[in-house]
DNA sequence: CAGAGGATGATAGTCATTCTCAAAACTCTG
DNA sequence: CAGAGTTTTGAGAATGACTATCATCCTCTG
């Protein structure tokens, strides 16, 4: 997978730095979508602008995926799909804004990218992705 | 339309005053999700702070939906489904942020509601609405 | 009509995110 | 290894969507 990421920060003449390896790191080892603040704390050397900087950057060049939440406060980061090959969606506390990850069955993906084809041609839109999310709340809010 | 909308300010102790019925007519007539600039300059003579102040009131009372979308500027607004008796979905340009409504097929919702029942039951979630955006580039910015 | 309670709107504040810029770290050549 | 050139970093300032404040205005009830 590192030389996935270094492949694609080359495409766009970036490199992977050290503190861009720990955040990668810190996204890796994570089963859902880390928020900044939580980012800082797993890894206490790096600074908040290098840390927005720097996903900013990696988003751009396909590395991570910024995750928003209609609790608008902090914005979640994970790694893209195609690198971790785990395509998933997610379940959304409305109460406290955490984030899980869930996979969908083959039989609802199906469906999604029928629409999708269907939608397209209708619309004239280029689509490139989907997203499916649960809202409700979390055992600890309900 | 009306009663309804007066019925659910009623139980928030609110009323339907002049300004919340003219944000709601805007939103009424449009087929897609509107940001507050836009709902500004169909209606000229409403105050920024008070079409935020009414739309996060709107919202609390089950009127009026929060669509955030991940090209983060401007939030949209519109009615809520069980009040246009139309469920619909998103389609979200990843260039300029637009927003389009669209109607999923029965067996794409059929599929989602069977996957909401099971992740809800696994992970221990109250499941209470779902969201499916197709997100690409409109004819414009393709 | 008086007066109380809520609604409005101009303005000031908040806070996540982005920008700035000097200092530090890396890269490359000789 | 020295040193010039380039990139990255980090602390703090700036931005901008959104929220709070508060004096004024409306709208009811008596």
């Amino acid at each position: 997978m590192r030389e996935r990421i270094v492949g694609r920060l080359a495409r766009g003449d970036q490199r992977l730095t050290s503190s861009r390896e720990a955040l990668v790191a810190v996204l890796a080892v994570s089963d859902r979508p880390l928020t900044i603040p939580e980012i800082g704390a797993a890894d206490g050397g790096l600074a908040v602008s290098s840390i927005y900087r720097n996903l900013t950057m990696l988003e751009e060049v396909g590395v991570v995926h910024r995750v928003v939440t209609a609790s608008g406060d902090f914005a979640h980061y994970e790694l893209t799909e195609d690198l971790t090959e785990h395509h998933h969606h997610h379940l959304v506390c409305s109460g406290c804004g955490s984030v899980e990850d869930f996979e969908a069955s083959s039989q609802l993906e199906d469906s999604v990218r029928d629409a999708a084809r269907r939608i397209a041609r209708r619309s004239g839109f280029r689509i490139d992705r989907h997203l499916i999310d649960l809202i409700g709340l979390c055992p600890n809010c309900a």
